[in-house]
DNA sequence: TTATTATACATAGCGATGCAAGGTATGTCA
DNA sequence: TGACATACCTTGCATCGCTATGTATAATAA
């Protein structure tokens, strides 16, 4: 029986990323774990597809570059319209979060 | 070009207004949007399929009762079940919630 | 040396979710 | 009378994330 857990903000999780500096997929999936205390374990059938996406919107531009095992790895940097969308989706993000915090919030109080 | 604006703990929003009274469907719509502050703005189709399923799971229970204009109106109530439900899924809700911000803000220190 | 594991990217197909759209019915008010 | 708000419901569609699978290379274990 498999468990659903992701939720839908992975571009916004993507995009946050790349903010801080440019990532490779595998790279991105570990660190999304790492940062988030291991709640997101990002699959790479999602990440792919949405990093193909973002890069189509203009958001994200990728380029290859070999890593010093040889190996070579595609990067993605964060378009400057792919920062106004983390802005924007950050403040979406908010939004969404609070809204159901003061839901929570508004019937705990029933409840009390 | 439709946009969607809804991301899924619709389960979690329903069990959480029950938590406080008993509702009948269209109030739920109208008090989410009022406790929300119209962040949200459920739709009919979203509702009631997913009332029918918390039903089903024994998370509410259904009675009818008349209202003083005539009207019949399908009430729910919040069982033990589904209080125990609203718990675990408030707590993963604040897990998630949690992480989501934990990854904006490292980003955000990144780019500082 | 060979096999396994980790790295690294990618896609096809499935199931679940939310919405648009439509249907039915009743009460209220102009 | 007609329009609107209330109240419930379902069908069908689009999207999203995951499973599963495929390809390929580097590192490590047997």
């Amino acid at each position: 029986m498999p468990k659903k857990q992701q939720i839908e903000h992975t571009p916004l999780l993507v995009l946050s990323l790349l903010a801080g500096e440019d990532m490779y997929g595998y790279q991105m999936i570990l660190e999304l774990a790492r940062r988030s205390n291991h709640t997101f374990d990002m699959k790479e059938g999602t990440l792919y597809p949405v990093l193909h996406g973002l890069e189509q919107k203009g958001y994200l531009e990728a380029y290859r570059q070999e890593a010093p095992t040889g190996r070579v790895r595609k990067y993605y940097h964060l378009t400057r319209k792919g920062g106004e969308a983390l802005r924007t989706e950050t403040e979406s993000w908010r939004q969404y979060s609070g809204a159901v915090d003061a839901v929570l919030r508004s019937s705990a109080l029933g409840t009390a």
